[in-house]
DNA sequence: TCGATTGTCTAGCGGTGCTAGGATCGGGTC
DNA sequence: GACCCGATCCTAGCACCGCTAGACAATCGA
């Protein structure tokens, strides 16, 4: 039986390095750089071992997401909790989710713009990025306003987000006006 | 000559039916399915003669984004010319972008997804792109509010609702309350 | 120690974007 | 009208992609 537990052990340590791995190559090199070859050559496997863990590329950006969403999670609960009063922490919200974006671009791809075939806003929506979503709305919850549904508020005020942190990314924003746009934002959406 | 201008004529139209083939394609079966051999195979020519009006795939992308940017130009403006008021002109501006986004979701991911190898929000940027743009800033420069920066007001809401473009279109956005979204997003971003 | 099972690799399939080099066609010149 | 030459196009192929069948080796239980 101890074999057998051992055994298990070491696939999914394997399997974390795979995942490990496969969001470092994309950080480094860009998604279109992160082929079963080269994550097969990275953790000094054959490709076929790639697919005794998932199913498929697709598959494998989808766990990278799920490690990601759970960043942000945790990101944006720590940049909440430095701030005081509502105001500031929607402030911090925006520049923790956009700084977020900046810095780890690849894992944001695979949340957000890539397909990982991971189910959003649905019942089976995974644990970690119902949770992400949570981290928004417990913050945005409080400046949603009268008689507007906190839910459809954190909806809007995350889709703004995205676009700013997608279309600067894409270089179709300039960076120059970065925070003046936050600043709008925030100023604007959020009731205090 | 007029065996040159010929030969030109049948080049520009030769070069329209790629550009349009490769929207009708992308618009069938979406972005993936455009292989430069089933474009070729569609316009009734060899591969290699796609490389003789583009550098390569990059390029017919750019050239049905800037397509797509000359529509969109007009769609907005016909949007916001039935409309009375600075308010409903930004609600109908609003609308009419989403419709537009939704209508032609690879057109729009030509223009803002993929890479189309163009230059935005910089001085080379194609003129169909600073056309859309200045279409959204006539519309919205009315409501950017005391103080306020037109352009910088006009990129934070084409942010807001290129973030609601996509996230709905990708289902990570419910599409139960989009309307309610919209209406948030103009009351409390336009200032009238 | 042997057989079965599990695990891994080699090799290869059909597809991708892109290109080198040969064939062919048509226009301009004698 | 015949010929040459340049422009134009296609065939064939490169290196790469995601993915998989089947051979092989290592390991376990009897």
């Amino acid at each position: 039986m101890s074999v057998q537990e051992r055994k298990e052990r070491e696939r999914a340590s394997r399997e974390r390095l795979i995942v490990a791995t496969a969001r470092e190559l994309a950080e480094q090199q860009g998604w279109d750089a992160v082929t079963t070859r080269k994550l097969a050559e990275r953790i000094e496997y054959s490709q076929p071992v790639l697919y005794s863990h998932f199913r498929g590329k697709r598959e494998i950006i989808g766990a990278v997401a799920l490690d990601g969403a759970a960043e942000l999670a945790v990101a944006l609960r720590a940049a909440t909790a430095a701030a005081d009063g509502p105001r500031a922490r929607v402030t911090a919200l925006a520049r923790g989710y956009l700084d977020f974006a900046e810095r780890n671009p690849a894992v944001y791809d695979a949340l957000f713009q890539l397909d990982g075939g991971l189910a959003f806003a649905q019942e089976d929506t995974p644990e970690p990025l119902k949770d992400a979503f949570a981290a928004l709305l417990e913050c945005l919850g409080e400046v949603a306003g009268e008689g507007v549904h906190p839910g459809v508020f954190t909806e809007l005020f995350w889709a703004s987000l995205h676009g700013l942190a997608t279309l600067t990314r894409a270089g179709r924003l300039p960076r120059a006006f970065a925070e003046q746009r936050v600043e709008l934002l925030v100023d604007r959406l959020a009731v205090v």
